[in-house]
RNA sequence: GGCGCAGUAGCCAAGUGGUAAGGCGAGGGUCUGCAAAACCCUUAUGCGUGGGUUCAAUUCCCACCCAGGCCUCCA
């Protein structure tokens, strides 16, 4: 997580801890009449969920003649579309106590215990990928509607990470773990990645597009470079509006970002022109967007050069002086044998890992 | 079969009823001893196809083609 930039989360919990809230949540809505007990569970019942197959944009109708011949109603089922929140064990399996028999949680019951106990009523967003809503999310609203309590005000569903226009997904077998990722590419890319598309769109994420991105994050890294020395300013505060607008605006990150590069710009031109004064707010901008972002600039001040390639440097800048520079450009490709990236300013010979 | 979602330059990817952000790449230029970095210019009269509505559509409507997704009891 820490790879890509993202940090953990203030609460991780389990849902084996919370199953005796379960077992009272399925306890109120059969108290309320909107769920009932068959012989292999407890079923909530969805004509009592107003509005069930918002979040699948259809209705009750809808998803009954779309199931086709699978909507078979369950012998006791009262509706086709009717889910079970407590599903009563076999042998063997593993299983709890409850008021009605032995048996484990049906469908999502943690999910909204734990929110509901943790966030509390009423939270602001609930994320998920676009094939979670339904009927995962679909059915967790309808147990807090069934309820009578306050869910998440905004759903958020975000698009598939895609290989070649194809959900990657282990069962497809295109799947690539972070770790993976991480082994030979800069954990910031895939960042990039995601930031440059909108978040419910889908991620075309391949070798190719992650070698872009950290073609792009270069660009970043580079003006960070440049600018280390300066000292933070008050900040350019239209381009934080702009910034805030294009965010609030659906999340739009590809926007945000287009900011950040249209910034990096200025900033680049203003120093090249040499008006630091004038550079300083916007870069102060320029740093707090990427922080909100969640990308950092590659440390370089951590990056240790060893002494034969400083005394290379030391070497070819002498060379320099001397205007010798077909030996100057001799260890120039020497450095660049070696990895290093090799550039010439005012204050001399400088170099990076490449 | 039902319902949603998408098809935009070489690639990735925004977006709007009034004439196409941004990134990478590519070509040209400025700078430089030469490079690198940086900056500037160019790179879709065009947004899957065919109709329609409109003064005007990539943006709305209809049909079609094509990709991928969900349609439940493992979550």
């Amino acid at each position: 997580m820490a790879g890509i930039g993202v940090l953990r989360p203030d609460q991780v919990p389990h849902a084996t801890e919370f199953v005796d809230r379960m077992v009272e949540m399925v306890g109120e809505l059969v108290d309320r009449e909107h769920a009932y007990v068959t012989s292999d569970g407890v079923y909530l019942s969805v004509d009592a969920v107003e509005g069930y197959g918002l979040l699948a944009h259809q209705s009750l109708d809808d998803l009954v003649a779309g199931a086709g011949d699978r909507a078979v109603v369950g012998e006791e089922k009262r509706h086709p579309s009717d889910f079970a929140l407590w599903k009563f064990s076999k042998p063997g399996e593993p299983s709890w106590p409850s008021p009605w028999g032995e048996g484990r949680p049906g469908w999502h019951t943690e999910c909204v215990v734990m929110s509901l106990d943790l966030l509390g009523d009423g939270f602001d967003l609930h994320g998920g990928g676009l094939d979670l809503a339904f009927p995962h999310h679909e059915n967790e609203r309808a147990q807090a509607v069934a309820l009578g309590r306050d869910f998440a005000h905004h759903w958020m569903h975000n698009g598939f990470v895609e290989v070649s226009g194809e959900k990657m997904a282990k069962s497809v077998g295109n799947f690539t773990t972070l770790t993976q990722l991480l082994e030979t590419h800069d954990g910031r890319a895939y960042r990039v990645l995601v930031l440059q598309a909108h978040y419910r769109s889908p991620v075309e994420v391949t070798p190719a597009t992650i070698g872009r991105a950290e073609a792009t994050l270069q660009t970043i890294d580079a003006l960070a470079r440049r600018t280390e020395a300066l000292a933070d300013m008050a900040p350019d505060e239209s381009v934080l509006d702009a910034f805030r607008d294009v965010m609030d605006d659906d999340l739009n990150t590809p926007r945000a970002m287009a900011l950040v590069f249209e910034t990096g710009t200025r900033i680049n031109t203003l120093l090249d022109a040499g008006d630091t004064d004038g550079a300083g707010p916007l870069l102060a901008s320029w740093r707090s967007m990427l922080s909100a972002v969640g990308l950092d600039p590659r440390d370089s001040s951590a990056e240790v050069v060893p002494d034969d390639v400083e005394a290379l440097v030391r070497a070819r800048d002498a060379a320099k002086v001397a205007k010798d520079y077909g030996l100057a450009d001799q260890m120039r490709e020497q450095l660049v044998a070696l990895g290093w990236v090799v550039e010439d300013t005012p204050d001399g010979t400088r170099v990076r890992r490449g």
